[in-house]
DNA sequence: CTTTACATACATGCACGCATGAATGTATAG
DNA sequence: CTATACATTCATGCGTGCATGTATGTAAAG
């Protein structure tokens, strides 16, 4: 076929993406094939052989288009070093739910991610880079909450480190409570809700 | 073949559905094909299809076969009303994590459960029948907490209905954290830890 | 004799990876 | 500026292997 210009092949490089997000979505990971994929962005599986080599360099493209732009804000947080660090984080938190209960690529992605896709074998590369981007940001709120200790504003039943296990623990939850709304109720409000009551238990309390 | 009595019969039943948590652990539940599942059950497919329609019901049966005894717990409990609600349910939890740690069966189906299968097309029935398993558990959890705060156990920042999504978040994600632990970690102590820490926080500070 | 509990056999249809072709963009030499 | 050499960007076709569902055979249990 005819040569494109750069931008051109970008362009189709992208359909292919936004198609495999589609299918993805509809039919799982495992069961696509790189013809439907194809298909649904108007080319062939030649297009999308020459863009990626397999399946998994697809889905791996796919994600990091989406979470990349996104995945170093606690970082900036916690080396910031503000005089309210658990004021920062729960706004960080909200603003994770609040972008998943309103960003529906984001969604859809994570939706893939969380429930449409099987790590194992090739995929489990892919999980264990979650399972690292996860530990960042359990250190950055980690240090967060030291930093919260050292104030005096972190209520003494939690340690740095357990406060930030369980802070993931429980936004991952809440997320997982977005992803599995079902017909038109919102679960985002609750789950906002409960982040804030989430913090203020956290507090220590005045006496 | 010689046909089999009824007690060999069950025999081979329990004997695919293990090979069918082995394969599915292993290659996830998509990737694996009946006559894998009969191979390691040492039979062949015939006998697969004459127990189960399809893979789907396979499935399900491994599921069931794992979970089912231990989804009522909760209620129960919550009939019970004893006088320290709060007390029951973080017991009932710590039970549920250390559960989840020390039985490698229920951890391996937990993971295939979580990581290793696409709910999508026939499998979405089996998602909408989590849904609702996880919200009976919620409104048994609510039960409790409400009791809590008739007897002014419960921090006022919580009402007994967003402690109960916070706890069932926090649940489900240390449990996450239980199924990605690596290497030679073990993650629990550290779960059992915060949900020991999030009751301390529920409770009502003495002033 | 009928039903059960499988094994075997068959037909169909994907999905994958590779190899090759084709036509155009792009860089370079003169 | 132009011609040539090469690299890109796909489309097409082929062979292969597997997975599925069903249909049928069969021997013993009930």
């Amino acid at each position: 076929m005819a040569r494109k210009t750069k931008t051109e092949a970008e362009k189709t490089r992208d359909a292919i993406l936004d198609a495999a997000e589609k299918v993805f979505y509809e039919r799982g990971v495992t069961r696509t094939s790189l013809d439907k994929i194809a298909q649904a962005a108007g080319v062939t599986r030649g297009a999308v052989y020459w863009h990626f080599r397999d399946k998994k360099e697809v889905c791996e493209a796919m994600m990091h288009r989406v979470f990349l732009p996104h995945e170093d804000m606690l970082e900036k947080l916690a080396a910031r070093g503000s005089d309210k660090p658990l004021d920062d984080l729960k706004h960080s938190c909200l603003h994770a739910l609040k972008l998943m209960a309103t960003d529906k690529r984001r969604r859809n992605v994570a939706s893939i991610m969380t429930l449409r896709c099987e790590y194992v074998e090739d995929m489990e590369g892919v999980v264990t880079r979650r399972a690292a981007c996860k530990n960042r940001m359990l250190v950055s709120s980690e240090k967060l909450f030291a930093r919260a200790r050292r104030l005096g504003a972190l209520a003494p039943e939690w340690t740095p480190r357990k406060a930030a296990i369980a802070l993931q623990a429980l936004i991952s939850g809440l997320i997982m409570g977005v992803l599995e709304q079902r017909d038109h109720f919102d679960f985002a409000p609750m789950g906002t809700s409960c982040i804030e009551a989430f913090f203020k238990s956290l507090q220590k309390k005045a006496l």
